[in-house]
RNA sequence: GCGGAGUUGCCGGAGUGGUCAAACGGGACAGGUUUAGGCCCUGUUAGCUUAGUGCUUACGCAGGUUCGAAUCCUGCACUUCGCACCA
């Protein structure tokens, strides 16, 4: 199918309106995240939309007045970046934002005019959002477009505004202190975005245990990632080629490596710094702890650059530090040069730690064990790690660590810690997980920002509420549930709002803006309104708090309401009915991955603000989309967009191919080669489609293919209902198509058409949610009207008729038999001899079902048989029961009777004389020769 | 590290105690149709065996429960996803 026929009835769609909502009987409110804008569209954004979209045809063919809305995101910094990199003259974005907006106009002039606009963000997302409507709506949505927004829109910043107050006022924001990636440089905190190559090496924040050491008035500090090892220190380390300097800190004044101090006043307030330190080497300070003088002794491997540039040296299980210290010792012309060798000599490894693999000098026991010549060894590093991961997980503190002794590291840590901060002896400090330089090359450190917002989902009683949530909301499939559960019990303050980017200000403090994930977890109840705010031209002024309090809440009075955002008393009444009919949302699809992020925050959000009758109802989860194997990625060059969708493949071989190769959350992958085979299967589905239109005559339909059909309709139905999209599929498709292959072969002229007859209109109504355009195709041939809004076909029970269905099947397995038996026979026989089982065998059968409802053993079937009056064929009974119960698969779903049997042979005579050439000849088995059994007649050739 | 999900035939992927050598789709092979190709039709696609409808081996690996396990239990291995300011 051309895009042209596509578009032909879309525009139908749209000219009907059948997809506006009518207001009137029973809902379904059915949604999928509002997509980010970024550019042009590709098959990743199809899926959800398009999955969403079959489901809300379905309902919408049951008889449900549907909103299926769709809208857009804008919030957040990526519009922001690719407006500035093009304003500052990026050519790579420059290029690839020129090559999306030649998609859609031809003009090199005007290309320019629009690229020069995009300098001011808002202008990209104007140019764009038309763009995406058109593209979505190629893929053929029954979206009403007429409530879409997007969550820059001044109604959707005013309801922001107003789920932030309401949090507020619910006591559920919290301020305080946050560290973030930070460039000093840039003057901005860094996402993941922002900092080179961050995204195929991460970059993270790390805490570390600042040690106060008391060296004359003022503090040495040193940082430690294992705050539980002070009872094994030394000495400290310092770097006798780095600059050291004096800092005031508050009231204390610490001892630091000049770039720490630096770093440090991203992190403290009131950081000063005073002078320069010299000559430390050989001098000693007070370790925290054990308080207890160690002396200071110089290492290469003390780096200025990272964390303070100051180490306290614990060689029982710091590798580095074993290694430094026995270098030392042995380095006697250094230490004779700061006059500290009998103190290096002194030093002694202290066991504080024993673990299950390395004892209880880890340190000792690995650098020994890998023989680690000095302290360059590239191998220490990882021997670094595995003294950790082993202490960490296995360890148990010593004697020496007084209080602490006996428990484990991983408990230890945490309370050492504590106990240290407690006294005044430890602090934090943060450093990234390796040097990182921000795309503009200034250098990445951690920043605490203060006065950050957050909101607390530990706030009383809000996770329960949000549990209660959660257990009452459909989940599909169920097994995403308990993951739910986990994010649940992890979540805790979550910082909601950030410096830049694109959205609403955050209500109490105009310089920050509300972080994007927290923007858009109510949104969808804006659709229930959208309309009527547009419509009504209702301004800023109007939606104020009070609006949102009356509508959503239904919290103050009406007139209360109409006095103070100054709207009509009738539109705010009608603006609360249209709330009250469509909450709650009744179905949300949504990606897998936003399972701990969006989703988690949508349910808080609601169990926070609205009634339990208008909490969300169902959530289903769709997988993602890779094309060979692999990710799509616009760098790679491989992903697919909907326009080439639209041109190339057609929207129907989209949706079909979508729906039929995975299940509704498992991976997509798209293959070119595949691709082209499902376009295949919709131009077969149009051929047969066709076909049966034009020679559909009404007559006497043949029960078995009523009964064929009808079961594909009640599965395609329950299927639907359980969106099994899929298995669907299958029904509607291949099991039809296969039905009518046999119908075909099977049936004269004249009992074909009544059967086209029969099936044709309810097959593409069901064909409609899947392949709406091949449906409306094949629908004009032979009826008036839009397929797109009729109903849904019933099914009728009663005509589906297992048994005569197992007859056809019988009737198969026979042929297939023969076919078998030609395999293996001179071909010359003329005669086939059909021979049909003695009839005791199946009044033999019948009593062996009835046995075996009750139980299978071996020994009971036996002995309740030989109670029959079978008994005296023992032999020959004996024989059959073993033979049945190892195969318990040979039993016949129906037992037929041997009339049943003999009739349907005969019916099929004709038709086997047909296909094979051979004259048959049925017989009654007179229990010699040729073995028969019942629906498993006995076969003889020639 | 913590937490989630998974491991089925040539491939994608159904299947959650007997009707399973395993749906459905794809691929490959053989035959038919066709001027040829495509479409279409028929058959084969774990091994062995057979005037037949039988046997053996198989659903990540190793054990266990059961008359009976792809399906339940235990352990192991591997894969994959998420871990917060990022949309």
């Amino acid at each position: 199918m051309d895009s042209k026929t596509a578009q032909k009835w879309q525009k139908s769609w749209k000219d009907a309106q059948i997809f506006v909502p009518k207001e009137k009987g029973k809902k379904y409110f059915i949604t999928t995240p509002y997509p980010y804008i970024s550019g042009s569209l590709h098959i990743g954004h199809g899926r959800a939309v398009t999955e969403t979209d079959i489901i809300a045809r379905y309902k919408r063919m049951k008889g449900f007045d549907v909103l299926y809305p769709l809208s857009f995101h804008i919030t957040g910094t990526p519009v922001l970046g690719i407006s500035a990199a093009i304003k500052s003259g990026n050519q790579k974005m420059i290029q690839l934002y020129k090559g999306y907006i030649k998609t859609y106009i031809s003009d090199e002039k005007e290309v320019q005019k629009v690229l020069d606009s995009f300098k001011e963000p808002q202008k990209i997302v104007d140019f764009f959002t038309p763009k995406m409507i058109e593209e979505y709506s190629g893929l053929g949505l029954s979206v009403d477009w007429s409530r879409t927004f997007t969550s820059g829109d001044m109604t959707h910043q005013q309801m922001v505004d107003w789920q932030f107050k309401k949090y507020k006022q619910l006591d559920y924001l919290k301020t305080g202190d946050h560290p973030v990636l930070y460039c000093p440089e840039d003057g901005n905190a860094m996402g993941e975005d922002d900092i080179k190559d961050a995204d195929s090496n991460k970059v993270e924040k790390q805490e570390y245990t600042l040690l106060k050491f008391k060296f004359e008035d003022k503090f040495l500090v040193a940082g430690t990632l294992r705050p539980e090892t002070v009872f094994g220190q030394t000495n400290l380390w310092i770097n006798p080629d780095a600059k050291y300097v004096e800092v005031k800190v508050g009231d204390e004044n610490w001892i630091l490596s000049e770039k720490a101090a630096w770093k440090l006043s991203f992190q403290k307030k009131q950081v000063k710094i005073l002078r320069e330190i010299k000559d430390l080497i050989g001098k000693t300070a007070i370790a925290p702890g054990i308080n207890k003088e160690i002396p200071i002794f110089p290492s290469t491997f003390t780096n200025p650059d990272r964390v303070t540039g100051i180490v306290t040296s614990v060689p029982s299980d710091a590798p580095f530090d074993y290694v430094a210290l026995r270098d030392l010792k042995e380095n006697k012309e250094l230490t004779d040069k700061y006059g500290i060798t009998d103190e290096v000599q002194k030093i002694k490894v202290i066991p504080i730690i024993k673990t299950q693999r390395y004892g209880d000098s880890a340190a000792l026991a690995l650098t020994d064990k890998h023989k680690i010549k000095n302290q360059n060894d590239p191998k220490l590093d990882e021997l670094t790690k595995e003294v950790y991961k082993e202490g960490y997980h296995s360890g148990v503190m010593l004697e020496n660590a007084g209080e602490f002794k006996g428990l484990k590291v991983s408990i230890a840590k945490e309370k050492i810690k504590q106990h240290l901060t407690k006294k005044g002896l430890a602090d934090i400090f943060y450093e990234t997980t390796r040097i990182a330089y921000s795309r503009s090359g200034g250098e990445v450190i951690v920043a605490v920002l203060d006065n950050q917002w957050f909101i607390d989902f530990n706030s009383e009683g809000w996770k329960q509420k949000a549990k209660k949530l959660l257990g009452g909301i459909d989940l599909v499939p169920d097994s995403y549930r308990k993951q739910f559960e986990e994010t649940f019990e992890w979540l805790d303050k979550r910082p909601c709002a950030r410096r830049r980017g694109l959205g609403t200000k955050f209500p109490f403090d105009k310089d920050w803006i509300i972080e994007s994930l927290s923007d858009s977890t109510i949104y969808m109840t804006l659709y229930t309104i959208q309309d009527l705010i547009i419509k009504n031209n209702l301004k800023r002024e109007n939606l104020s708090e009070d609006f949102f309090d009356y509508v959503y809440l239904n919290s103050i009075s009406l007139d209360e309401a109409s006095k103070s955002t100054g709207i009509d008393k009738e539109l705010l009444k009608q603006l609360r009915q249209r709330f009250e009919r469509w909450m709650p949302n009744d179905h949300r699809h949504t990606f897998s991955l936003h399972l701990s992020n969006h989703l988690s925050f949508m349910i808080f959000a609601h169990a926070a603000l609205f009634e339990e009758k208008y909490w969300p109802k169902m959530i289903s989860f769709h997988g993602l989309i890779v094309r060979d194997g692999g990710k799509m990625s616009k760098s790679k060059g491989n992903t697919i967009s909907l326009l080439d969708i639209k041109e190339k493949w057609g929207a129907d071989t989209f949706r079909f191919y979508i729906t039929q190769s995975t299940t509704l959350d498992g991976t997509f992958d798209w293959k070119d080669k595949e691709a082209k085979n499902a376009q295949n299967t919709i131009k077969k589905i149009l051929a047969e489609g066709k076909q049966a239109a034009l020679q559909r005559k009404k007559g006497v339909v043949k029960p078995l293919y009523k009964s064929k059909f009808e079961r594909i309709k009640k599965n395609a139905t329950n299927y639907l209902e359980n969106l099994k999209t899929r298995e669907y599929n299958n029904q509607v498709v291949f099991n039809t198509l296969t039905v009518i292959k046999e119908a075909k072969k099977d049936l004269d002229e004249k009992h074909l058409a009544s059967f086209y007859d029969y099936m044709l209109d309810d097959w593409i109504k069901m064909l409609t949610p899947a392949i709406p355009h091949t449906a409306e195709e094949i629908w004009a041939h032979s009826n008036e009207g839009l397929v797109s809004a009729q109903s849904w076909p019933k099914y009728d029970n009663g005509l589906i008729d297992d048994k005569l269905e197992y007859m056809s099947e019988l009737a198969e397995s026979l042929r297939l038999d023969i076919i078998d038996l030609q395999k293996l026979v001179d071909v010359n026989a003329k005669k086939l001899t059909i021979i049909i089982s003695e009839k005791w065998k199946y009044d033999f059968l019948s009593k062996l079902k009835d046995i075996t409802s009750d139980s299978m053993d071996y020994q009971y079937v036996m002995a309740e048989m030989m109670k029959t009056e079978h008994k005296k064929r023992g032999k020959e009974t004996v024989a059959l029961l073993q033979y049945y119960l190892k195969n318990i698969s040979k039993i016949p779903k129906f037992l037929v009777s041997q009339e049943e049997e003999i009739s349907a042979l005969k019916e099929n005579k004709k038709n086997l004389e047909k296909e094979f050439g051979y004259q048959i000849e049925i017989k009654i088995s007179d229990g010699k020769g040729k073995k028969a059994l019942p629906g498993r007649p006995g076969l003889l050739l020639g």
